[in-house]
This record gives structure tokens, C-alpha cells and sequence, in this order.
DNA sequence: CTTGACTCCGTACCTAGATACGGAGTGCAT
DNA sequence: ATGCACTCCGTATCTAGGTACGGAGTCAAG
């Protein structure tokens, strides 16, 4: 069951645990070396992939930056800038600052639309047309 | 060149001109009439759609909708309940606003991580490592 | 009557980020 | 040595909302 083994005195894992230490799936881990966010780890002995404690830090690096907002495709380009500049990196939170800022202006936009078509709802006599649908139609 | 004509009086749309006035492109019109949010307009009579001006009513409906942050899906069903049901138009509006809050919140929250890390690249010494990138690896 | 613009239809493709499938090979415990 | 879990790989599928393609038919003007 287990394969896991040493490699130069450190502790190597498999797909699968490697998966589940940093709470994704397995395939999702072949998903991120085929888009070349983890590396091809180091070479499959009988075929079966040995990832080094760094895949899972690079996997969880992948996932944090998720949670912040990054893409993939721009957690790409945070992981080629983070061996060089800070500059870079601090421009590229920049401009997803930029990206947030303009989505949650358009989102309080929508919510007070809504809110308001929500409210006239609720003034309305309980045999007229819809106050939403008037507005779509209109 | 053009082909628009009366039926019972009304001016008549063929599918380019209505895409144009709508603002959308002649592939969208087929693709909304598929996903059956435009009916089939009156039988091609030489096998050209020829669509009355409700069309277009309805094609500005689902566009504002979207706007106002509506699925496809959701439009569907303001469809169907726009000639029935104020109250239940008003509890897809309401539904449709806490996740329009809940995204409100997260990308605040986002906001707030993002902005502080970027405030400290500012303070960054020049030869440090990017704090970005550090918090990411932690 | 020819030419060019328009339309028809089904189907494929696109982005993003996975997730699933299926057949074959492998590692290990019993 | 048998069986089960695990892994391999390529490819397909999914959601959403379209966009693109290609060959055939049609409309209207010159």
C-alpha cells in the first residue's frame, strides 16, 4: 500500500498522499503538471511519480494564491517572479487590486438595483404586474 | 439586400437585423432560441426566421437581466414567472442578492489581504525577499 | 443570370479549472 | 499467487455563455 521512501534523507510521497496533504485530488495534481505549475517530479522509478516535500509546498503556494484571487495563469507568473522581483510581484498584486476594486464597485452597482427592484416589490399592490418584470420589459 | 416585411401590420426582423438592434451577434439570437429564451419565431416561410418586434423585447429583457446579474439559467426562470408570480420574482431577486453580498464580502476580504501585503512590498527593504511571495510559501 | 450578401443547420471550439473514465501495469500484504 | 489498492496515460466531460466554421440554399439588385 504505502510506497513512500527516503531520497537523500527526505521523505517522499506519492500522487495520492501528496493529494491529500494539500487537499486536492490526484487528478488534479496530474492537472497541474500538465500546465506546468509543478514540475515533473523526479523520475518515476517503476513509472510511479516522487514528489519532495517542495511539491507540496509548491501546491499549497498554488492554493493560497488561489484563495487570494490569482489564476492560475498569473500564479504562473508569480511563480517565475518569485526567484527574482519584488517589484513585479507587487505590480501584479496591483493590478488584481485594480481587477477586485472594479468588481466590487459592479457588484454594489447590481446589489443596490436590486435592492431597490426588491423594495418596490414590496410596495406593491398585490394585483399588479410585477415591479422587476416592468423594469426588464422597459 | 433586405428582406424585412409586414405581417398583420407589424414590421418584421430577420435574424441579423434583430442581432443589430439588440446588440448581439447573429450566433447569440440562434443560441438564446436553443437554450429556448427566444421561441421559434413565426415558420421560416422560405426557411428565414422572421421575427416580430417582441422578439426584440424579449432580447433587451434577458440582456438587462444579465446586467442586473441574472444567469441564463435565472432568466429562464423569470420567464415563466413574469407572467404569474410577483412573489416569486421577488424571492429569485432576493436569493440572487445575498450572492451578490456573499461575493461582495469575500472579494472585500480579498481586498484587504491583497492591500496589505502590497503595503508591505512598499516597506520592503530591497534586498529582502517579496513578503508576497514569502506569504504564499508559509 | 450572375454575384454578393444573407441565412440555414449541425457541430466544433473557446476559457478556466478541474473531474471522470477506462484499460493496463505495479506494489504489497495475506 | 491472488487480490486489492494504487498508479499510469490519454482523452472526454462538465459549467456558462457564447463564437466559429463550412457547405448549401436563397434573396435581391444590377
Amino acid at each position: 500500500m504505502k510506497i513512500d521512501s527516503d531520497y537523500a534523507g527526505q521523505l517522499m510521497y506519492t500522487i495520492s498522499k501528496l493529494a491529500k496533504e494539500a487537499n486536492v485530488g490526484v487528478e488534479t495534481i496530474r492537472f497541474y503538471e500538465r500546465k506546468a505549475l509543478l514540475e515533473q517530479p523526479i523520475k518515476p522509478l517503476q513509472g510511479y511519480r516522487q514528489y519532495t516535500q517542495q511539491a507540496l509546498t509548491r501546491v499549497l503556494f498554488i492554493k493560497r494564491a488561489q484563495y487570494l484571487g490569482f489564476t492560475l495563469a498569473e500564479i504562473s507568473s508569480l511563480l517565475v517572479l518569485s526567484t527574482s522581483s519584488c517589484d513585479d510581484v507587487q505590480s501584479l498584486a496591483e493590478h488584481k487590486l485594480d481587477i477586485i476594486e472594479d468588481k466590487l464597485k459592479d457588484l454594489s452597482r447590481l446589489k443596490g438595483s436590486l435592492e431597490s427592484l426588491v423594495s418596490d416589490c414590496k410596495n406593491n399592490p398585490k394585483n399588479k404586474i410585477c415591479p422587476i418584470i416592468q423594469s426588464l420589459q422597459s
